[in-house]
DNA sequence: TTTTAATATATGATTAGACATATATAATAT
DNA sequence: ATATTATATATGTCTAATCATATATTAAAA
C-alpha cells in the first residue's frame, strides 16, 4: 500500500483534490511509482474511511465543484510511521529481461533490433528525466522548503544514475552483437 | 503475461514438472522476475488449455508422480512471435524511492538510517549475483548451447551494473548526510 | 453552432500476483 | 518410533492495479 502514503505524503504538503493529485503525481513521482486516476479515487474514500484525511466540497464557478482533501493529525502520523520503517524486501520484475534471457533463440539481426530498442527507449527515459528539475523548482516554491526539494531531487538522482548504467551496458551488448563476439551454437 | 512466455521459454529448452520449473526460476531468473508457486501450476494449465503445451504424468518409484510439461510446435512459435516483439512501454515501481522523496519529514538521523538500510540490502544483493555464475555453468552443460548461456549472462550483467550505479548513489547521499549537506529547511 | 478539450468524480470488470493452506508420498534425521 | 524435510500438485481468497466507461460542467476552438 505505497500508494496509501504516497498520497499521505503529497497532503502533508497542502489539501489537494484527486484531479489535482493525479496530476501532481504525473509530474513528480510517475517515473518510479505511476498512478491510476481511478485508484487515487477510490484510495482517496480509503484514506478518508482511515481517519487518514477529511473531505471538504469546494464549490467552483468557472469549473466543476471538486473535492478537496485534508490530511488529519492521525496522517501525520501513519506517514511519519511508515516513512521511517524498514520496507519489505521489494522484488521488481522486468518483461524487457526475460527477452534478453531468451533472446538466444532470435538471429543476432533481431537480437540487435532487440537491445537497440531498448536503448532507445532509455535514452527517450533519460531525456524526460531531464526535463524535472523545472517542475521539481515550481514544486519547491509552492511548498517552500529546500530540505523537501533536496530529497525530491535524489529520487531524480537515482533515476539519471540507473538509466545510464543501463544505457551504458546496452551500447556494450550492441557493441558485441555488431563485432559478431556472439557465440552461434 | 511475461510468466506465460518465460515458462514457454524453459520448457523450450526441455520438459518441465511444475515444481521443477518452480526451482528453475528460483535460480535462474528470481531477481528480476520471482515467480509464485501457484501460479506456475495455474500457468500450466493455461499453456495446455491455449495448446502451447501438453503434459504426461510420470510415475516414480522413490518420489511422488510428476506431470511433465512439454512445448509444442504452436507453443514454440508463440514464443518466438513474442522474444521479436516490442514491449508496451514497462513501469517499474519503487517503494524505497517514495520513502526517498518524503524523506525530508524524518530527521537526519533518521534518513541516514534509512539509506544505509537501501545500501545494506543492494550490497547483499550483490554478493547473491556473484553467486550466479555458477548456477549458469550447470544449466548451460544441461542445455549445451554456449549462445543460451551468453544472454543469460547479459542478465546478470545488467543486474551487476544497475545495482553498482544505485549503491554509488547511495554511497553518495550517505556521505552528503554524513556530512551535514543536506538544508535543514 | 457544434465539437473538442480541460476539469472533475465515479463505478464495473478484469487480471496478475501474493498468501495461506490442503493433501500426499518417501526419505532422512532425531 | 516420531518428526522433519523434500518432492509434488492444487485450491481458495485477497489485493493492487489496469482498463473501460459513464457522467457532468465550462471554456475554447472549429
Amino acid at each position: 500500500m505505497s500508494l496509501k502514503y504516497a498520497m499521505l505524503g503529497f497532503l502533508s504538503y497542502q489539501p489537494f483534490s484527486g484531479y489535482e493529485l493525479k496530476a501532481t503525481f504525473d509530474d513528480s513521482v510517475r517515473h518510479f511509482w505511476p498512478a491510476d486516476q481511478a485508484q487515487i479515487y477510490r484510495t482517496l474514500a480509503e484514506l478518508t474511511k482511515d481517519g487518514w484525511a477529511t473531505m471538504e466540497v469546494v464549490p467552483q464557478e468557472d469549473r466543476p465543484n471538486k473535492k478537496v482533501y485534508y490530511i488529519t493529525e492521525a496522517g501525520r502520523e501513519a506517514l511519519r510511521g511508515w516513512l521511517a520503517k524498514p520496507l519489505p524486501l521489494q522484488d521488481h520484475r522486468s518483461a524487457e529481461l526475460i527477452q534478453v534471457f531468451f533472446a538466444g533463440q532470435l538471429t543476432d539481426e533481431q537480437a540487435l533490433a532487440m537491445f537497440e530498442r531498448f536503448a532507445q527507449e532509455y535514452r527517450a527515459g533519460l531525456a524526460s528525466l531531464y526535463q524535472i528539475p523545472e517542475q521539481i523548482k515550481a514544486y519547491e516554491d509552492m511548498v517552500g522548503s529546500s530540505r523537501e526539494a533536496f530529497f525530491w531531487m535524489l529520487t531524480l538522482e537515482h533515476g539519471i544514475h540507473s538509466t545510464r548504467a543501463v544505457l551504458e551496458w546496452l551500447e556494450s551488448v550492441i557493441e558485441r552483437l555488431k563485432n559478431k563476439q556472439v557465440p552461434q551454437g
